[in-house]
DNA sequence: GACCTGACTGAAAACCTTTGCAATCATCTC
DNA sequence: GAGATGATTGCAAAGGTTTTCAGTCAGGTC
């Protein structure tokens, strides 16, 4: 059924060894005898198997990409690089979600090795003495995270965090607080860190809450928290915390930007359909899956297995939920909810 | 230094045949044997060749996904799914984006093929007599759209509109718009078939709007023009209309539910995040992933290329974006915007 | 004791490519 | 005109696995 070599072979009336460099390495192929077999292979529809391929040349053709969990809208953007990328280098994907389970993580790794050239782990959760002996054996890129000895590529997370405290001091703000996310995280380190210095340059004072799992509910527990705290603005590790944030806001009354200043990192999609719409940190996603195809391709043509670093720049994008804050502030009430309860006390 | 089967028998002193014998049938390698193999194999970390093996076994334990654009909330949880049961089946996914173009689909189609077992098909962006023929030559999967011949996995978006029209006249709605989604979309037309029939049935007056490209954009518009018509409730076509929708009426002033209901389809993640929630058709995009993996794969192992078809259930999930209507209806005049700007005449 | 059976194992072919090596042939060089 | 050169092509091995076929050997049957 499928067509191979030694069919278009036979109906170009040459060996399959022509056939092969008719389409490997054109230079070496009489320019008649080349056209006689491009035709017969576009009449066959021959299309050579990449596998058979790939069992004598060594190369696959394929990488592998591991995320934490495909819902998670971080990665949607970078696959979405990675992919563009990967296509243009005429480059498969397959793709693995380890459940942000470290343990399957490394058993997707394991598994995924023999079938493609290399792998980008996303923002791993393995720990970093595990990932360097596992990049040891096999072409290894990681995003969001540093590994010694490896390529990776980052985000100037810290490079966001220090904008943002800009922002806010530019507005008037003298405090704010930050809504930690996971303390294993490169990403939550880098982002506190960015937020300390400049806190400290501007002279803002930083409440530090959390560590939360950063999820839409644990924003709206931190809201809570960070009210009774009484800053004027709340960063949150990431745009998911930051919309739980705003919805507890919306829930209690709490003006946003008025009452409290409210911002993320990631830039989201949702970000811009919020009212009202968030400011955050946008990451470069899509460019960041398609230099991490690019460090993979680097590592497996040039063997370059040294630590290249490629540090992307972050850029915040100012939208509606920060603004100058009230003049009166520490202690401030937030305004009663609207509606009552059955359970109210009379 | 990849570990092959030969090793592994030089290791147990057997042959290559009986390594993969204790892999492949392990019934017929005395037990002893098997034990001695397993043993070598494991402490040589050996993993088959998959490549090697779909060379001469004929398939290679892979399946392609094809979808028309990663960035769609839809998809990832049908990739989700799709990937736990892939997982499960012991099968790899390749993944691709067509980026919403049929000539692109097409080809990737083409150029999967030779290295995947089956590919599925989401959404499917290509003309029927298209796919018939391509499903034709391979085997083929559809998620969200019929083709005759072809296996596939449907939502009840039918039954999903009616649940809606049931759940609008429950809370004394007389009349709805629907923001219509892409004219070709299989998923449009029998959303709107079912709002139809149940409208019919409850005496319900319902007003057509669009076609929209189906985005939070397209919503705001959408909404400007629905409020014209007087409608008391608004149903779009997918989440992300809805949310542009619950954005402008956030920015005119326009109260939902008390001026106006909104409602969508999918349960995307931030159907929760927006305040108020909204009320919406949930599709099972995971058990559908997980159908599509299923229906392959029957597909491949008993050439079962009948036209199955896989409906599957969907579950009105009522939030705080729908409620009764004001008594006095019609023509109201939405509150006016909160602030002024610079431009406004004075 | 000759023969058969059944359990187990090994040799080798096959899958589809790429590539090193050798062969052919025409064209140059001196 | 003999030998060298260069362009073009084909043969065959190699890559890692599965599977067919044949072989070995112990135990049973008559």
């Amino acid at each position: 059924m499928a067509v191979t070599i030694h069919e278009v072979a036979r109906a170009a009336r040459v060996s399959v060894s022509t056939v092969s460099r008719a389409f490997g390495s054109p230079e070496v192929v009489n320019a008649e005898t080349r056209r006689r077999v491009l035709a017969a292979a576009e009449r066959l529809r021959y299309r050579p198997n990449r596998a058979a391929r790939g069992l004598i040349t060594g190369r696959t053709g394929n990488i592998g990409v591991i995320v934490p969990d495909l819902e998670n809208p971080f990665f949607h953007g970078v696959l979405k690089g990675v992919q563009s990328r990967a296509r243009e280098a005429d480059q498969w994907v397959f793709l693995a979600d380890s459940g942000e389970d470290p343990t399957i993580e490394h058993e997707l790794v394991m598994q995924l090795s023999k079938q493609v050239d290399g792998i980008l782990l996303c923002s791993s959760r393995m720990r970093t003495a595990q990932l360097e002996q596992a990049a040891a054996e096999r072409p290894l890129v990681f995003l969001n995270r540093k590994v010694p000895g490896s390529p990776s590529v980052l985000m100037d997370s810290a490079g966001g965090g220090r904008q943002i405290v800009a922002h806010l001091a530019g507005l008037g703000h003298r405090s704010f607080a930050y809504l930690s996310g996971p303390r294993t995280s490169w990403s939550n380190r880098e982002r506190r860190r960015g937020l300390r210095t400049a806190a400290a340059r501007e002279g803002l004072e930083i409440v530090e809450l959390g560590p939360y799992v950063p999820r839409f509910e644990a924003g709206g527990e931190a809201a809570d928290t960070a009210l009774e705290r009484g800053v004027t603005a709340i960063v949150a590790y990431n745009d998911l915390m930051a919309l739980g944030v705003l919805a507890r806001f919306a829930e209690r009354g709490v003006g946003v930007p008025e009452d409290c200043s409210v911002s993320g990192f990631d830039d989201a999609p949702m970000s811009t359909m919020t009212t009202p719409s968030l400011t955050t940190v946008a990451l470069p996603k899509a460019e960041a899956g398609r230099a991490a195809v690019d460090a993979l391709l680097g590592l497996l043509d040039n063997g370059d297995g040294s630590e290249r670093r490629n540090d992307l720049a972050t850029r915040l994008v100012v939208r509606a939920s920060t603004g100058a804050p009230r003049a009166n502030r520490r202690a401030r009430t937030p305004r009663k909810r609207a509606r009552m309860t059955m359970s109210d006390p009379v």
